[in-house]
DNA sequence: TCTAAAATGTAGCTAAGGCTACATTATGTA
DNA sequence: TACATAATGTAGCCTTAGCTACATTTTAGA
């Protein structure tokens, strides 16, 4: 027979379930413009450097294939991050350069903290691109602080 | 008329293309090991607290409905984390114990570095959700390596 | 013991984000 | 200019992870 239900073996601090609730709910909601991130920080990198963005690039830079980029950038565009006309060239609207902009700058601090805490570059750099979506502007001004010790 | 295709503005650092390729797609398998980590952690906890975990339980811990976490409790039950049989409780393979044990401590250490870093408690723990499944043992370990001192 | 309520399960839908295979459009060069 | 190749687009499939609505099984209490 199982333990009575209000039996709280305190050994350890557990988790309170409505603040994981809601911080899983955040992470899910956080996962949803992650693609929209990567997608806009490649397309800007790709502009800046190549003087335009095009799907076969895209492709490379994020690891998947020109289908499924098409496919996002499809909704990307509806929902105003960029547009782009059929065989042409991909633009970022001033919402898409915004967010770029942002991603870009965390991505940055993200890194060089990882690497001044002593992660290896290449594992600072792979890790960030995980961790980066999910850190908010109080942990990335921790960040910063730390950086600028 | 486009830039050429070879012209390298290199005004800023532009992330090499194959690393960040590699970077996003250990990130997307993160990502599909994340719901994993989140499931069996919770039923440790669960386990741990009350007894046994149901699927009430874990749904207010998850912050989805019960029919979501029935369905993601097939599919991990067919990968081998944990066993269940219709209409009782859900039990941890020993191969589940091992993967919620690292989540745990994971966990721990990096909601503790975050706040040691001056990140406000109930943001250390939601920040700490959506990056704990991104942080590599390397990384771990610098972590770790900061708070002891 | 019976029954209402709680828990669990099932059907069937949506959306994102992958893919292969194939079709179409641009483009560079012979 | 023509055409082979590269780039882009489309059709149609899969899996994960959500959901609502409804069905079934447990369980607790009268």
């Amino acid at each position: 027979m199982p333990l009575p239900k209000t039996a709280r073996a305190a050994s350890r601090p557990v988790r309170s379930a409505p603040l994981q609730a809601a911080s899983l709910r955040q992470t899910r909601r956080a996962h949803a413009t992650e693609t929209a991130e990567d997608y806009v920080e490649a397309i800007a990198d790709l502009t800046l450097a190549m003087g335009e963005a095009r799907v076969v690039d895209l492709a490379r830079r994020l690891g998947v294939t020109h289908v499924t980029v098409n496919h996002t950038l499809a909704r990307l565009q509806r929902e105003g991050y960029l547009s782009a006309l059929p065989y042409r060239a991909i633009f970022l609207t001033p919402h898409g350069q915004r967010l770029a902009k942002i991603c870009q700058q965390r991505h940055e601090v993200v890194v060089a903290f990882l690497q001044a805490l002593g992660v290896p570059p290449k594992i600072a750099e792979r890790d960030a691109e995980g961790i980066e979506h999910h850190v908010s502007p109080r942990t990335l001004a921790a960040f910063a602080r730390h950086l600028a010790q």
